[in-house]
Parts: structure tokens; C-alpha cells; sequence
DNA sequence: AGACTGTACCGTACATTGTACGGCTCAGGT
DNA sequence: ACCTGAGCCGTACAATGTACGGTACAGTCT
């Protein structure tokens, strides 16, 4: 029972989960009279999401990329979140080579964590749109599920319970994600503004020495560290290196409950 | 050096990182002469994105609820973005009693973490809209500033090097973010959807069913762990286990480094 | 072969957004 | 009394997602 209101315009389209995940789990191939395809579309979608994020991607500019009226997608795709489900999924569907590969990596549980981080994190950076999409309407998709999959078998068998193996895969990945998320604004911002970090940074300085005259020495542990860091990194902060320091703690927090067990 | 198209109607304002900075360290509330203040602005805003979201405010419902002409609001805010900006220094400023709060926690640098996860969840689940500003323009706000020297005390003096305490704190601040939103995306879900988590999935189920049939073989571990899941929070996810389970593994993992410095 | 039917396709219309622009209206200084 | 600058705001515009209704074609049935 949706809301009544006549809302036309802007606005996220009519859910039917049903509908989604039919759509999701389809063949995606089969084309239309003028060759328009699901997979097409989809294809088209991440293609320029790639290069100007969600925000820009529009069913307009989607369309004009295949040679087709805008109106014309509507068929193949019942909205644009139903679109950006598909494109989630979709992406997800050449993380690994197969189900099995985080499992064999060397270095038995801990290595394959630490695969599976680092080909998160390449898909995230390659495809910095994902931060946008509402994840968990999509979690059932059949790459997505792949995925799931593939990631569990590595922690099977070493003596964690099911419920601590979801825990232990969800705050590595969750970690992976807020990381891949601020790299991805930071990179964001340089772009949007035109401006390197450091230049950025020569920008402001005076303005900011302005303003917080006299309030500075409230201040001096967040100044001394600040300062630290910039000069350690070139930048307030260094993505790949809060990955790899995250990483490292979490899994050194994770290994007691497998080894004592 | 700005693009120079004429690009009017829904595009992100021009940045001007000066006058943003002075913006945000300033008084905010000088009265115009129908008593429009920069601070009663942000609070009307921080109001109307606590209950329908930041994608759902809008300059023109911002200005009716102040009942004052929409572009009345330009001459104290340059643009939706800035605002965005003061909303999230806004609300991180009553995060702490005062800045030696956290450092006064029971417990040492662990309790102080603890502590200090916690109160940022609080905000985080009372105003969800946080998790869509880009957060990175703001890191210099004076209450953002305040907050980082606040939360950086209780790590000093422990051994770590400067860049270490920066890490660690990020690592546990990451997490909370990462598992807030979550959160706040499973509430949102719920409520646009208008069904529980429950009812959601017994709508699917059927379909869900047809569409897997035969795959759901390849999946047996997924399926396993899934359905563990599943009844034992009777969600998906469960945001607090995830926090609290979490923050017990990374603060496991930073110990080390303190304990043997 | 010819008629019918359903589906793919798409042009137009509309509500809603952020904000550029230019005019109006006052408070305060001269 | 007049000027000036700043606060205020009405109108206009470009862009968005998508509802709606029409058109044209691929198959199927007589």
C-alpha cells in the first residue's frame, strides 16, 4: 500500500521487490526489436558512472548513449534505483576469478581476509559510485550472493560460529568500505575543485590563522597531531595507509577467537 | 579559476574555501533586519533533515518553515552545500560535555574509546543525514576541531606516535560510521518500504525461491550462515552487535601497541 | 494473405530542484 | 532630505525522474 500522493517528478520509483529481484536474477540479454538490452543499459550506466558518479548519471544521458529514447529504457528497467541495483550487481560479478579463490590464497584465513579486502577495495576505487547506492536492497542479487559465498569458505571449519563468521566478514568489510569512501571524496574534492591537496591546503592556511586567532592553543593536541600527520602523508589523510593499518588491528583482534577456539 | 558555463539550476555551488572557513567560525547569529539569523537557519535545517533526510531538504522548505523568502536565505548561507557544511559542525557540537570528557572516562584509553565510539553513534542515529554530507570540506569547523582534540587526549602520552594515535582513532571512528549507516539504511528501508525487516523478507521469500531455483546449491555456506544470521536477530544485519562486536576486535588489535611501547 | 494483438519504443508534459539575476525596501550616515 | 548599501525576495531557467498516451513493428491466428 504506497503513499497516494500524485508525486510525479523526482522521486524514487514504486520498489515491487519482486519485480527487482526477478529483474536482477534474469538473463539480461535478450534484446528488444531495436537491440536494447537490460545488460546494454546496465553496461552503458556504469560506464559513465565511472567517469562522473551517480549524481550525474541520468536516464537521459543514459539513453543518448545507446542511441535510444530515454523513454524507451523505462521498458527494460522499471526506474533508476532499480538501475543502480543492477549496476551494483553487476560490478560485483568479476571480483573473483571463482568461488573458490579467496580460499586458496596462501596464508590460510588471515591471507584470505586480506585478498578479499584488497580486491574490495580495487572495485570500490574503480567504481567510486557504489558508495551512493542503498546497499542492502540489493543484497540478494546472484553476484552479491556469489560474492557472499566466496568470502565465507575461507573462515569455515577454523571453529567460529556461523553468526561470528557473518560478524568477522562484515567488520572487514565495512572497514574497507568507510576508507574507500573517504578516498574516494578526497579525490572527489581535488577534482571538483581543481585544486591538489597541498595547494588546497597554501589556500586556506592564512584564512584559517585568521580565524582561529587566539583559539589555537585550545587546541593542542589536535594541532601537534594534525601537523604530524600532514607532514607524514602529504595530506590530512592517507587512504591506503588507513587501510592497511585497519586491517592489520582488525585482524590481529579477530585471530584470538580462532586460535583459542 | 571556475568553469565558466552557464551552468545554472542544480549544481553545486562555488566552493570559496575562505569564505566557507569564515562562515563556519563565525558567530552565526547577527540578526537581519527580519531577524533571519545564519544560526536559526542551520537549526531549521538540522530539523527538517532529522525527520525526512538531507535528500528531502530543500532551500525552499527551509525558508518556509523560517517563513522568510527563499532566497532571502543566500544572503546568510551561499548555497546548499555551505549549509550542509554548518549543519555538520552544528550538530558535532554538542558531542562533549566539555574537551577533557572523554579523557575523564573509567576504563583508561580503552574506556575513553569506548566512550567516545558511543557518543558518535548517538549522533550518528539521531541525525542519519549525516552519513550524505561529504565530510572532508568541514574537517576545519571549529566544533569538528574541538571534537578531534577531544577525542585524540586520552590516546596521548600512551606511547604511540603521533601518526599512530591519528590512525587508531580513525580506524574506531571508520567503524562507527560504517556500521551507523548501515543502520540508518536498513531504518530508512523500513520506513519508505513501510514493512519490518520480517514481513519484507516473507514477501520475497516465494519469488526469491523461483527465481534461485537450482543455484541454491552453489551456495551452501552462504545459505547456512545466512539463515544463522537471520534467526539470530531476526534481520539481515544488526547494527549494535556489529558496533559493539567491532569495537571489541579493534580495540583488541590496538592494545599491542600500547601495552608493549 | 490479411487481420489482430501485445510489446517495444519514444515525444511530450509536469512537478521539483538549486540558484542567477535584478528589483524593492528599509536602516543609518551625511 | 537624500544617498548608499545591505537585507529581502519574485521570477526565470536549466536539469531531473518519470507518468501518460501514442506509434510502429513482430508474431500468431484465421
Amino acid at each position: 500500500m504506497w503513499k497516494k500522493v500524485p508525486l510525479a517528478g523526482r522521486k524514487a520509483a514504486a520498489p515491487d521487490p519482486a519485480r527487482s529481484l526477478a529483474l536482477l536474477w534474469g538473463s539480461h540479454s535478450k534484446p528488444g526489436r531495436s537491440g536494447l538490452t537490460v545488460r546494454a543499459i546496465v553496461d552503458a550506466a556504469v560506464e559513465l558512472a565511472d567517469v562522473s558518479g551517480l549524481e550525474a548519471l541520468s536516464m537521459r544521458t543514459v539513453a543518448e548513449r545507446l542511441k535510444a529514447g530515454t523513454m524507451s529504457l523505462y521498458t527494460h528497467v522499471p526506474g533508476k534505483g532499480e538501475l543502480t541495483d543492477l549496476m551494483f550487481d553487476r560490478v560485483y560479478g568479476d571480483l573473483y576469478a571463482d568461488v573458490d579463490e579467496p580460499a586458496r590464497q596462501p596464508g590460510g584465513w588471515r591471507g584470505a581476509l586480506e585478498f578479499i579486502a584488497h580486491r574490495n577495495w580495487d572495485v570500490l576505487t574503480a567504481h567510486p559510485w557504489i558508495h551512493e547506492v542503498p546497499t542492502m536492497r540489493t543484497a540478494l542479487g546472484p553476484n552479491i550472493t556469489l560474492k557472499y559465498e566466496a568470502e565465507l569458505r575461507p573462515l569455515d571449519g577454523l571453529g567460529l560460529t556461523d553468526v561470528e563468521m557473518d560478524s568477522a566478514l562484515a567488520l572487514v568489510l565495512t572497514h574497507v568500505q568507510g576508507t574507500a569512501r573517504a578516498g574516494a571524496e578526497q579525490v572527489r574534492l581535488q577534482r571538483d575543485s581543481g585544486l591538489s591537496d597541498e595547494e588546497w591546503w597554501r589556500q586556506i592556511a592564512p584564512t584559517l590563522a585568521t580565524v582561529m586567532a587566539g583559539s589555537a592553543q585550545q587546541f593542542p593536541t589536535a594541532g601537534r597531531v594534525g601537523t604530524a600527520v600532514g607532514e607524514h602523508f602529504q595530506s590530512i589523510i592517507d587512504p591506503s595507509h588507513a587501510l592497511t593499518f585497519g586491517l592489520g588491528r582488525i585482524l590481529d583482534g579477530i585471530a584470538p577467537l580462532i586460535d583459542t577456539a
